[in-house]
DNA sequence: CATTTCGTGGGAAAAAGTGGGAATTAAGTC
DNA sequence: GACTTAATTCCCACTTTTTCCCACGAAATG
C-alpha cells in the first residue's frame, strides 16, 4: 500500500530515483519489477508493482470490449504499459514517450495512491493542487455533507 | 482523545517537538507511529495516531469512487498521508512538501481535535481566529440557536 | 533551594539523493 | 556485414539529508 507525497528528480540521463519509502514496498512486493503507464484523466503517469498491474490488466481485459469506451481504455492503458526494472540504486529509466506525455522535466512529484504511485511533473501537480483547493472549484466546500464522511 | 491548544516550534532541522500532553496519548496508543496529511479546507496539517488514520483511510476507500468529489478527497488525503515515527525526544521530521503546504515557519500551533491534532503555522492560525471571531463572518452569531448548544 | 522534567540546539554517524565515467548494448549508415 | 554513433546499464564517488545521541538552560515540582 502506497501513501504519502515525495519529490523526486529526473537526472541528466532521464533516470528517476524512487524515494526510499516507496522503494521498500516495491522491492518487497515485486522484486523490483514495475509497470508504468499513463493516466487517462490527468496528465500524469501511473506506477504499479508488477503483480498489481496484472490484476488491473485482467480487469481491463474482462471489460465487454464491444463498447467504444472500454476499447479506448484498453488501448490507452495496456498500450502504454511499459515493463521496467529498478536498478541497484533504486532508479529506472523513464521511456521518452511516457516522459513526454506527462511533460516531465527535472522536478517530479510522486503521490502514493493505494495500489499505485502517481508520477507528476512538479509544476503540473502544483497547478492541479491550486485548482482543487481553490474555492472556485467548489469541489471540497461541501465535502462532508456530500460524502457523509467526517475525517 | 486530543483536546486543547499548544504552541510548538520547528527547529533548524525542521523537526517538530510534540508537547508532552499529546506525546503521552501518542506513544501509548500507537507506539510513536503517526500519520500526517493535509486538511483540504484549511491551510493546516492533520496528525493522526496510526490506528486512527487507518480507520479514516478505510472510510475513504469505502466511498463510491465514481464521484468526482470522493476521488478528489481520496487523492488529496491518502496522497498526502505520510507515515512518521516519533523519536526518543518526542520529535519528528516534517516532510518538506507538507511543511510548504501549510506554510509552516518556526512558530506552530497545535490544536487537539478528538481523534487528530491540527498543525498550524502560528500566523495562519491567528489570521483564521480573527476571521472566525470577527462579527463580519456571522459564523458564530447565531451559533447557540442554530446548534441548540449552550456552552 | 535542590531536583526533576521539558523544550531546544547541535555534533557526528548513517542513510539517502545525485551526478558522472566507462563498459555494454542497440540502432542506424555506408 | 562492418563501422559509427547513440542510447542504456553498471558501478563508483560525492553531497546533502536524516537519524541518533548527548547536553544545556528554562520551567516546573517538591
Amino acid at each position: 500500500m502506497f501513501r504519502g507525497i515525495h519529490s523526486a528528480t529526473l537526472d541528466g540521463k532521464s533516470r528517476m530515483a524512487l524515494p526510499t519509502r516507496f522503494r521498500e514496498s516495491l522491492s518487497l512486493g515485486c522484486d523490483g519489477k514495475v509497470v508504468v503507464t499513463i493516466d487517462t484523466r490527468e496528465k500524469c503517469l501511473l506506477l504499479y508493482p508488477l503483480p498489481e498491474w496484472e490484476v488491473v490488466q485482467r480487469k481491463l481485459e474482462a471489460l465487454p470490449n464491444i463498447g467504444v469506451q472500454a476499447r479506448l481504455l484498453q488501448r490507452l492503458l495496456i498500450g502504454h504499459a511499459t515493463d521496467m526494472e529498478i536498478d541497484s540504486q533504486g532508479r529506472f529509466l523513464l521511456p521518452a514517450m511516457l516522459r513526454k506525455f506527462a511533460e516531465l522535466k527535472k522536478k517530479l512529484v510522486l503521490v502514493g495512491q493505494g495500489n499505485k504511485i502517481e508520477v507528476w511533473a512538479a509544476d503540473q501537480w502544483q497547478g492541479r493542487m491550486d485548482d482543487w483547493l481553490s474555492g472556485d472549484s467548489d469541489l471540497l466546500v461541501d465535502g462532508d455533507e456530500f460524502t457523509g464522511l467526517t475525517v
